[in-house]
DNA sequence: ACTCTGAGTTCCTTCAAGGAACCCCAAATG
DNA sequence: CATTTGGGGTTCCTTGAAGGAACTCAGAGT
């Protein structure tokens, strides 16, 4: 589908979905983080088809969010996150509190997180990395920084 | 290319894909966030065939992310996000952080963000709603929520 | 009347997602 | 030894979405 390249693109969103923007890639994500490291786990999960599955795993291996090991002397394997792909799970975290706000109707939230440090149920609040207060779309002005050129050699401009 | 529905899924990840999971939807809304609110400019600025970007601006108003605005007797119009789009902001900002760290090379990133309580350069920091202490991917338990089951009326399981 | 501009539609081609069937390898089973 | 089982994929075909260029439409300006 994705047939523009995002990866060449100026910009840490298009980059970023360049590595897991393509569909089902968050899910697969998801499946990982919460402990489903295997091939067929994973399909029957999510139902998603083995093609676009082998595919999705492919990708994130080659970008580093993912490491296939083998767990047997079969040829048999699980994926689990990398370090980089610890953090990516930042963003679904964040995906979860905006769906559960904005969408799970009244219902409630489908999985509650409960955070190790307090023993609480808890959602993310996004901070300001500096000096702690909240930090939200209107709370920044965005300015141009180091990497605001276009990477790609070949352009002039 | 999304043929599955993931708005029906139980899970918040899926359903917020069902909302911005789209191919160019997270550029779109970005673009009108750092104020590109007409359609050519986003057109321009995405290079993002004018077919797609009616259809996902389309699917964003739908969704009550966007609102279409007209500012002239002309049929003339902008899109502004909502309340509710300005908090689907936060993920992208999250992706920012995580492309700015693991994407951007030695040019570094593309743009900073200055906070404007403190003045400062700053990043968004995830932390716990509830305590305030940083909260990750392995900082939490993931437990099942009130609407940990399928939204189907025709599913008896 | 003619042009310009913003905001889309239409139409055609190409390529990705869905889906089902098939394949390979190693171990267990008879 | 032949057969089954089960994980982890490939292959192949069909459908449908993305890309891209051309076309439309409405109102203002000249």
């Amino acid at each position: 589908m994705q047939r523009t390249n995002f990866g060449d693109m100026a910009c840490s969103i298009a980059r970023t979905l360049d590595v897991i923007g393509e569909p089902w890639s968050p899910l697969v994500l998801r499946d990982i983080w919460v402990g489903m490291n295997r091939f067929d786990q994973i399909q029957a999960d999510l139902g998603i088809s083995r093609k676009v599955l082998t595919e999705r795993l492919g990708h994130l291996v080659e970008h580093g969010v993912l490491e296939k090991q083998a767990y047997d002397n079969r040829p048999r394997y699980e994926y689990v996150l990398t370090e980089k792909g610890r953090e990516l799970v930042d963003v679904l975290m964040v995906m979860v509190g905006w769906g559960d706000k904005w969408l799970a109707g009244e219902a409630g939230p489908p999985v509650l997180y409960r955070h190790h440090a307090c023993g609480e149920i808890g959602r993310v609040d996004l901070r300001c990395s500096h000096c702690g207060e909240p930090m939200h779309a209107d709370d920044i002005d965005v300015l141009p920084g180091p990497g605001a050129a276009a990477p790609e050699p070949a352009s002039a401009g």
